[in-house]
DNA sequence: ATTATTATTGGAACCGACTCCAATTATATA
DNA sequence: TATATAATTGGAGTCGGTTCCAATAATAAT
């Protein structure tokens, strides 16, 4: 790999002016810029990132910490991401996190210093409050300030978290079923342990309680947001005896596996049984049937902490939308029954 | 950020010993390694990645370059390439390629060098011999040597390529549908300029000729592998006026919303038209009714290409199983009509 | 033409870790 | 004890860009 310094010396010219033609920086005559193009070209150079890492402090790298916990990305963030990155020559780590473990109890927090120390100007910390208690983060942030946390909330660095309200968004979806004259609702929970699930699941219990509709403990079945997870909810909600008319899903994988289990018990979904997701996937518009669901914007949130990323990382001032509306997304798996 | 020079002014020795100390590399006497070891933690010290870098001439990061008609890749496959990395200390960089397009006609080429020049030991390009010729392929190979294919073949590069045979694949595929007694077939390919889906539609077309079935042009719809191509093209099969009792599809994802399409049609998957997927995704045992479908080892291919590629890049000597059969997987979304 | 001002340029010093060599210290051998 | 051998250590030099300063060249002002 051809060095600034094989430039310089081909173009006849010091290193500094190969670095000024570089950069933008600083004065060169058009005669010099022209011989140094020129053996740039011939020489295919490109300047090492390490180098210039080492000197400006800057990785140009971002990181983003997820775990099984935290959802899928889809292609078109990780794309929408990109977008973002590319003016500013920067790239992005997505990196599958460790949760806490008997053998680690640690394992979060360690592997988002592991994180950190591979090289990033910053991260964004990906849901999952389960394993990075609120001291956790504030004694990283403490030390490496440039931090983002998606899905999460913590008041004393509030500028730095991005969500939405789940607890509304739950509520919407109960107050839907019971428009639509259901009366027998089941649900799928995700991990309660987690805010967001948490918030989700009050919103929808509110819901009934507020019409004054119960919902008896036998069908609410604590999942984990996974296909499988929604799959076995169904079938366990099924035995237990109660009959119900809606299933209100934590997110849309377990319901669209719900709707798999439903089906293939010999319920049709909806006439038999109303199903609600939540999330608004790629996914829940090619259910069968396909999906009512909550659409979140999970794209526009992830873009807008990017950009906030990058701002606190560089210094840029891109301009920052914290408006994240969740909205009610009719398809077919709800049936009116009133 | 405390740097190897505080750390061996506070520990009282040259920076050498604690380049000794961190490396494991040459002799340092127990008491010394205490003193640094001690200072080390006092100072919180981790060495700076880029210096590292610029030493080493290794930037200790794989590139993985993908494009919308690669393919999804799970999340559990992110999980198990970093599996094989964290033992070397390596990480992954993701990048979503651009394709030619009329502005740029060298898109993908020019993102593939963009990825090099990130600061890549190595890169993994995934598929899409659409819009890079075995020639940019070869040319670029000659400059970096350190590129791995997955889903491609080219010859003079064999050992670089990893793949998996689609042709039988998808003669399988027909050949299922036939000894299941179905006559009328459909299907809807990938986009087939890729040889991969072109593969597999070769092989399905050949069980069918070899059956002396035909297929007319009209129940051959040109999808691209997407949901909403899937989707699109069920509804344009149901158009062309041939009835049809069995559909293959060239991926999952399609086979997934062509049963939502036929379905909401009215047609009940399988009992009056049966789906066959492809790749045995997640989705796959989700469906609505759950899918059958050709698995395909594709973590366990990208694994493999992975270290292949430590392989090159950091002349380790990972055994390297290039055994990747696919299998059919039967569900529910076929019927027996023989 | 002379001086003042501005534009252009080369190259040393630097970023932080690693490597190697010469110097020093410790241990083993005679 | 003297000498040979091995273990340990410090620090200069290096990797490849970037930055800054002093030096030179070009242009403007007098």
């Amino acid at each position: 790999m051809a060095t600034i310094k094989d430039v310089a010396k081909l173009a006849g010219v010091g290193t500094g002016t190969v670095s000024r033609v570089l950069s933008g920086n600083g004065s060169v005559s058009a005669k010099t810029l022209l011989k140094v193009n020129k053996a740039m070209k011939a020489l295919k150079f490109k300047p090492n990132r390490s180098a210039r890492s080492l000197k400006s402090k800057k990785f140009d790298t971002i990181g983003i910490w997820g775990t099984d916990t935290s959802g899928e990305m889809e292609r078109k963030t990780l794309r929408d991401i990109e977008r973002e990155l590319k003016p500013y020559d920067v790239h992005c780590i997505i990196t599958n996190g460790d949760l806490n473990s008997a053998n680690n109890p640690n394992g979060a927090r360690e592997s988002v210093e592991l994180l950190i120390n591979k090289g990033c100007d910053g991260v964004i910390i990906w849901g999952s409050d389960i394993d990075l208690s609120a001291l956790d983060i504030l004694q990283m942030e403490s030390d490496f300030p440039n931090i983002i946390l998606l899905n999460n909330k913590i008041d004393l660095i509030n500028d730095k978290c991005f969500y939405y309200d789940h607890y509304q968004a739950g509520y919407i979806a109960g107050q839907y079923l019971i428009d639509n004259g259901h009366r027998n609702i089941a649900c799928i929970t995700g991990w309660l342990r987690t805010a967001d699930a948490n918030q989700r699941h009050r919103g929808f219990l509110d819901a009934l309680k507020n019409n004054n509709i119960s919902i008896p403990t036998e069908l609410i079945f604590h999942g984990d947001y996974t296909f499988s997870g929604g799959h076995r909810g169904a079938k366990y909600l099924l035995e237990q005896g109660h009959s119900f008319t809606a299933l209100f899903c934590g997110n849309d994988q377990s319901a669209m596996s719900a709707i798999a289990a439903l089906s293939s018990a010999g319920h049709n979904v909806p006439d038999d049984i109303s199903v609600f997701g939540y999330d608004d996937m790629n996914i829940a518009s090619y259910t069968n049937p396909p999906l009512t669901t909550i659409h979140v914007p999970f794209n526009k949130m992830v873009v807008t902490a990017t950009r906030q990323l990058l701002n606190l990382c560089y210094k840029t001032e891109l301009s920052i939308d914290r408006n994240f509306p969740i909205q009610l997304i009719e398809r077919s798996s709800v049936k009116n029954i009133g």
